[in-house]
DNA sequence: TCAAGATGATAATACGAATTATCATCTTGA
DNA sequence: TCAAGATGATAATTCGTATTATCATCTTGA
């Protein structure tokens, strides 16, 4: 079998044409402007040997001399490949890769991390996340001492999803949830509701409080009255509709089989008697008859502006790393004109 | 700001401790057998300063000195995420995934490798295949000459699915097709079925011509007549049925779909009249309220040995680096007795 | 003919950690 | 008292690449 195969070095493709590893190096490296100058037939040889031997650089070697080697660190505290069919990381994996290949860059998946009641360690002994230049951070909630960490070693990243400042302000690309729930909000108002309730609990991960700030914000705007159902249980949601509400406005919309599983067996119609919208896509697998009203969170296209926004960050471009893009709205079939009074106390 | 803020080194935790790099570095790995001794008093010194710094070693320098990243490519021809929900090459990823964790190693996807023709080019100008310490191959078809080139160049690397050999024997782990698809075809033997055929090319890739191998194999030890289909049309297919085929083998289960509405059209009952079994799952979405007779494929197991696979290789370690794994029978709801002679020509 | 400039390439060093060879200093034992 | 052994730590080197400073050699022009 092949022993322990021995990489092609610089220095053999010195060796093979004749000249020295710095001359090899600088020819790969076309760094012959300022001072340096090579032959054009001392740089064809070397050329000639590298394709033949089919050198490629090392890029370990690479980035201990040089600063960047391409690589991108991935790193999820959740693992990147969960069974479920309607993933939640896949379209973000899917906006990375393809823009990963338009800029010439490989994504590691930082797999090695440990994990520890039930979340990967990112700065466990030993931590890999050196390797690359830097990373992207996926998933809904992210250690906020890993974020300050990140930030005070100097780490670049992008969070995919707004988070807070930690120790300085944190590059991220996330989804306008304000401006896409307060769209919602508007609708409904529009649609006659006068009573809507944001249900779900509106804090944790960023997006959550930002749903709710958005709820707020536009239900006070457009003179509705609003409230809060924490739980989705049926005794919270029975009171909300005794007291008037017609229109429920989901924070996650896995809840939509549950809250409409409650209204059929209340008989509530939806959505004659009842509006329902989702704020965003499901994020577990979820099987519904039903097509929610809402919007589409956009995933894919974070997944890409991530890699952008990183790029320039490495590079000190001059962009805005704090981006969010705006969500598409879902019409859907839940979201109607609110009842006449009739039914209502 | 923080300008780049450096990263402490080992001469750091020197300094501060009153030793040398080499004294940091030896008590960090803890090399204090053979010839090295480290007074008790210093070792402390130094282990106090890592904890107060936080020093992590920097793995680029480490993967330097020693010989290997833990980094393992993933080459795939196509996008590794597709947007198809029913993926491909998802349950491959998960087990990959799952042994690195516990394998302690990182997966790299090779996503610079440029995209040519809906292809990606393994070797293209600068591939950064080198990056890893080798590389685990994904998809169905797979460039003979870069197989060759791998074997050739050395470069340590894994199959997932079976190939043949390239200029030297090819490290797999496939799918044992002609065992599985054996057993489907002894099924139906026992089910009473004299007819049967293979829909399909049976070529191409290596797992369509070891399914027509096994086809035939197994038909041929069951005393079972058997044909094959070129292609998924109405002709051929009606041809078969009038010659007296009781059962279809389909290459592709994503062609279930075409054929269960084929049979519809001539009023062939499924299974009653024609037992339809699929030799594989779906690789690409398909939706069948039809639940095929057919095998499944242990992807997620294939992933996961192909690491073992990987190490083996690389640590020269003694194992079977070309693995079948068997696949798990399903009986669905398409493969009945055959049909007695009464409605036969 | 000789200094100034142009030309082409290299030696040396840095990067951070691992490892080997080596070197002081201190104990022993005879 | 002095060589042999034990003890504790370090200098030097390696890994592969990038970069800077330096060095020959060759052209020129006056």
């Amino acid at each position: 079998m092949t022993g322990p195969r021995r990489r092609v070095t610089q220095r053999d493709i010195a060796r093979i044409s004749g000249v020295s590893q710095a001359t090899v190096s600088l020819v790969l490296n076309n760094r012959l402007d300022g001072g340096v100058r090579i032959a054009p037939e001392t740089q064809q040889r070397v050329l000639d040997a590298i394709r033949e031997t089919g050198y490629v650089a090392d890029p370990v070697a690479r980035r201990l001399a040089d600063q960047y080697n391409r690589i991108i660190g991935v790193f999820t505290y959740e693992p990147v490949f969960p069974s479920g069919a309607r993933d939640f990381f896949h379209p973000f994996l899917l906006g990375l890769e393809e823009q990963a290949e338009r800029l010439g860059c490989d994504l590691l998946l930082l797999t090695s991390a440990p994990v520890e009641g039930g979340r990967r360690r990112m700065f466990a002994d030993g931590s890999r996340i050196r390797l690359a230049d830097g990373c992207v951070l996926l998933g809904r909630e992210v250690d906020r001492g890993d974020l300050e960490r990140l930030v005070g070693e100097g780490i670049p990243f992008v969070s995919v999803g707004r988070r807070d400042d930690a120790g300085g302000p944190v590059p991220y690309v996330g989804a306008d949830y304000p401006a896409a729930v307060a769209a919602l909000v508007e609708r409904a108002a529009a649609l006659g509701h006068k009573r809507i309730a944001y249900v779900g609990r509106g804090e944790g991960p960023e997006s959550y409080a930002d749903r709710l700030r958005g709820f707020r914000a536009a239900a006070a705007k457009a003179g509705v009255e609003y409230g809060r159902i924490a739980a989705v249980a049926p005794e919270p949601l029975d009171a909300a509709v005794a007291g008037g509400v017609t229109a429920l406005f989901l924070e996650e919309p896995a809840d939509a089989p549950a809250v409409t599983a409650w209204a059929g067996a209340r008989g509530l119609r939806v959505p004659d008697d009842l509006s329902l919208v989702a704020l965003g896509d499901p994020t577990r697998p979820v099987s519904i008859d039903l097509d929610v009203a809402g919007f589409t969170i956009p995933r894919r296209e974070m997944g890409r502006q991530a890699l952008d926004v990183f790029f320039a960050l490495i590079e000190g471009a001059e962009t805005d790393v704090q981006r969010l893009l705006p969500c598409e709205q879902h019409d859907g079939a839940t979201l109607a004109p609110a009842p006449t009074g009739r039914n209502r106390s």
